[in-house]
DNA sequence: GTGGTCACG
DNA sequence: ACGTACGTGACCACT
């Protein structure tokens, strides 16, 4: 018999913070449950245990059976975060066909003792999975402990351990007798020390021993060390019988009993999906479950049946609902209950621009997938990947068989290769039913929907590049980069890797004596900011900064766009619609929303993003669109009467918060108020506020006092903004589209405090969003219905930019102004001017 | 895979 | 006592 016994709350304890809190949309943590899942199916499946017991205190704080009152003074309770999944950990356990071993009284440690007691009596083999050091006094012949640390899982038999300390394991206990252990309120020998301890077991072997050697007098030490054992007898003795785990806890004898049992799929199934922990379940092969006990929040999918009819055949066209799919160039199609298979590309298409009413997942591809082919696809009515963003922005990943188990959706597997899209088929009328009871079916289907179509239009035509004039680029960068690179060795005094950091600390804060800033988690920070207060210490630093600038263009920009160029000579960026938290589109392969702007040197990256031959770029962005919007939400008079008048916006809060005339403002109070306008957007801190300005930490305080005393209305926007999201659990912008927020629900209060940040944030930057949204949307439809030759082909997140023949360079001109101005009507204007050039560069003003 | 750094709005 | 402004993506070094 292999017995896997494992102490349950040190290895929850580990994995709690051994991992980032993660919690569900529910807000229920699960990072504990993760990390424990993640450690005992590794340990289990090297091991191949024949049985599992995993031990817990029954109660935390524990009272120990041997405790006297004071004994659990320095145990703290756990946080509830990890509390809350202690009662999951031990029903999962179970569900697998664990056993779940609590005793009223006794310790996980000293459960552990009794099974470790009972396989040396039983001769079975027992494994103790623990992340306490405590448990390695039960190594024996037959009791191995796997000790779990960050660093990861060590095996500790006899020969290890004595390998390690030196001396045998059971005399661990007789070592912390005299050196104590603070973690478990024992207090030791006075005075004496790791180092000492162990001499004197190595030398003397027990507590015992050496008291009856002192006694006569026979023990080498210095004096100082003998009058010290001698005033701690007393605590040496109560020391070792509070270090000795006991192993007569009541639990079962019967060592066959530990045997593992069934698991209860159905169990399990129910429980991880509860909790959405998909991954596990996809690691434990089990299929997550249909029903969801949140049924009360979602609509009930009615019952459907499907029958497999083979290749579609007939007039695709006549169709007039249907949920597709294409996987691997085959589509799979369902309607009215049948579900067919259209493998001829040409009916594929037929049926992708028919008028026919389609339910789809990701919808992106098949719109390019028709732009390729010369086609439109016609009609989306719902795309289940939008669905799934717009239900929660929180998630990673929009598959149908996640979505299916989070919405209920009922059966999936019966179906084989056809299953999806009867899934599809079912689930989305459920999400499509939870969306309008949101109140988000205007984001829906006038927003998100169409949005896709245009997003595909703008990655498939893409943006020229200039690659010959990005490589002469590139290699003057990598002239001045092997300049300062020389001086950079020269002034260090030797060659080492200037990329990085942790080179770079040890050469610029031990070797050269720099002061050091901020610290990081892995030594020294390295970061521009804190070289940036180091330049007149040492000529080297800024040779450092200069290099650090030109890397990260080379390698980033040159060589990073080189790689992504097509075959067309432009390039296609993937624009992502259901990635960010907020609302907004990102952008990847390339990242097209972060080309260096705020440098000259960076700066000249724009210049070879060109327009084609004939063809001119048109570039708009929304000015201040944040704080128009925060002034339009908040309804606070002070601040929209700045923009009414037109005035610059930073300049009247200046003038507002410093309380002078407008053209009395200073250069260096329009920075401060510029900076306050920035921090009252992202939720503000003094603290980081008067970093970022140059002030202390009080004049910041002050700053936001004043502006929030010259608008009031904006003070009370966020506070109800935050109290909103804390009572409902997400942030909504003003088109209604959501984003939960489970760090308001966290006990950690700089969690918490991130929680109410990211709810001022939220409908502020979501809005923004919503409204670009609509503008492109609204542009893309006229420039189609005008028929000009111009395209949308990139969006910076307040920015748009297009392509046009010249001939219509005007006209487009005039749709993009207008319909960015007018893409939502609020009680403030929303401005964006137009530039034209050849280059991106020169068409930014 | 993670952390540090830095590019953008 | 602790951390310290919102949202992204790419690259490098290092484990």
């Amino acid at each position: 018999m292999k017995l896997l016994a494992i102490d349950g709350n040190s290895i929850m304890n580990r994995a709690f913070y051994g991992i980032k809190m993660l919690s569900n949309k529910k807000g229920v943590y699960t990072n504990a449950l993760t990390g424990f899942m993640n450690i005992y199916l590794a340990v289990a499946g090297e091991l191949n245990p024949d049985g599992v017991a995993a031990a817990f205190d029954l109660r935390a704080p524990t009272f120990r059976h041997k405790a006297v009152a004071s004994y659990k003074a320095n145990r703290h309770g756990m946080p509830d975060e990890l509390a809350q999944q202690m009662p999951m950990i031990k029903e999962l356990l179970t569900a697998l066909g664990a056993k779940v071993i609590e005793c009223e009284g006794y310790e996980a440690d000293d459960i552990l003792g009794t099974l470790s007691k009972l396989c040396d009596d039983e001769k079975g083999e027992c494994y103790i999975l623990t992340g306490d050091r405590d448990s390695l006094q039960l190594i024996s012949d037959s009791t191995t402990v796997l000790l779990h640390t960050t660093k990861g899982t060590v095996k500790y038999n006899e020969a290890k351990f004595t390998e390690d300390y030196g001396i045998a394991p059971i005399q661990l206990i007789d070592l912390k007798a005299l050196m104590g252990d603070s973690s478990d309120n024992i207090s030791g020998v006075k005075g004496i020390g790791e180092k000492t301890a162990t001499q004197l077991i190595k030398d003397y072997h027990t507590v015992e021993e050496l008291y009856s050697a002192l006694e006569s007098g026979n023990v080498t030490a210095t004096k100082s060390v003998i009058t010290k054992l001698e005033a701690g007898k007393a605590d040496a003795e109560q020391s070792k019988w509070l270090a000795t785990i006991v192993k007569n806890a009541p639990v079962e004898t019967d060592i066959s009993a530990y045997k593992t049992g069934e698991a209860d799929e159905e169990k399990i199934s129910q429980l991880l999906t509860n909790l959405e922990m998909f991954k596990l379940l996809d690691r434990l092969k089990i299929k997550p479950s249909a029903v969801v006990e949140t049924a009360s929040e979602t609509v009930p999918a009615e019952k459907k049946e499907y029958t497999i009819s083979g290749e579609f055949s007939g007039d695709i066209t006549a169709l007039e609902q249907a949920t597709f799919l294409i996987k691997d160039d085959v589509m799979h199609l369902t309607s009215e209950g049948k579900i067919y298979t259209v493998a001829d590309k040409k009916t594929q298409l037929d049926f992708l621009s028919s008028p026919c009413k389609k339910y789809t997942a990701n919808a992106k591809p098949v719109y390019r997938f028709c732009i390729e082919n010369g086609t439109e696809l016609k009609n989306v009515a719902a795309d289940a990947d939008i669905l799934g963003y717009v239900l929660n922005t929180n998630s990673n990943e929009y598959t149908t068989e996640r979505m299916c188990a989070e919405y209920g959706s009922p059966a999936y597997e019966k179906l084989g290769e056809f299953a999806e899209v009867a899934a599809l088929d079912t689930l989305i009328p459920t999400m499509l039913a939870e969306t309008e009871k949101q109140g988000m079916m205007w984001l829906l289907n006038e927003v998100e929907m169409p949005l896709t179509e245009v997003l595909a239009s703008m990655e498939h035509y893409g943006v020229k590049v200039d690659s010959e004039g990005i490589k002469t680029f590139g290699e003057q960068l990598k002239i001045d980069m092997d300049g300062l690179e020389q001086q950079i060795y020269f002034m260090a005094g030797h060659e080492f890797n200037i990329g990085s950091p942790k080179q770079l600390g040890v050469v610029l804060f031990e070797e050269m004596g720099l002061p050091t800033g901020k610290k990081t988690k892995t030594g020294y920070s390295t970061n521009a900011e804190v070289l940036e207060n180091l330049r007149d210490k040492h000529e080297i630093v800024d040779a450092i900064l200069q290099y650090r600038q030109l890397s990260k263009l080379n390698s980033t920009y040159v060589e990073g766009l080189l790689k992504v160029i097509a075959d067309d000579g432009r390039v296609h960026s993937v624009f992502k619609q259901t990635e960010t938290r907020t609302g907004r589109i990102s952008s990847a392969e390339p990242n097209v929303q972060n080309i260096p702007v705020r440098t000259e040197l960076g700066r000249n990256m724009r210049k070879f993003f060109v327009a084609d031959e004939g063809k001119v770029l048109l570039d708009a962005d929304y000015s201040q669109i944040e704080l128009r919007i925060l002034s339009h939400m908040s309804g606070d008079a002070n601040m929209q009467d700045g923009f009414n008048k037109g005035m610059d916006i930073h300049t009247a809060t200046a003038a507002q918060v410093f309380d002078m005339p407008a053209d009395m403002v200073t250069s260096e109070m329009r920075r401060a108020a510029k900076a306050v306008n920035f921090g009252i957007v992202y939720g503000i801190g003094a603290f980081s506020l008067s970093k970022d300005i140059g002030v202390s930490v009080a004049e910041a305080d002050r700053y936001i006092k004043n502006y929030f005393a010259k608008y009031p209305n904006v003070q009370k926007f966020m506070e109800t903004t935050v109290d909103d999201a804390k009572e409902k659990g997400y942030a909504v912008t003003m088109f209604g589209r959501r984003r939960p927020i489970p760090e308001l629900k966290n006990s950690n209060k700089s969690i918490q405090a991130f929680g109410k940040r990211a709810a001022m944030n939220a409908p502020i930057q979501g809005t923004a969003a919503d409204i670009i949204k609509i503008a492109m949307i609204k542009v893309y439809n006229r420039l189609k219905a005008e028929q000009l030759d111009a395209r949308l082909i990139l969006q910076v997140h307040d920015e748009l930019i297009i392509e046009v023949s010249e001939a219509d360079a005007e006209r487009a001109a005039a749709v993009l102004g207008e319909e960015m101005r007018n893409a939502v009507k609020l009680d403030i204007p929303l401005t964006a001017d137009v530039a034209k050039g050849k280059t991106w560069y020169e068409a930014k003003d």
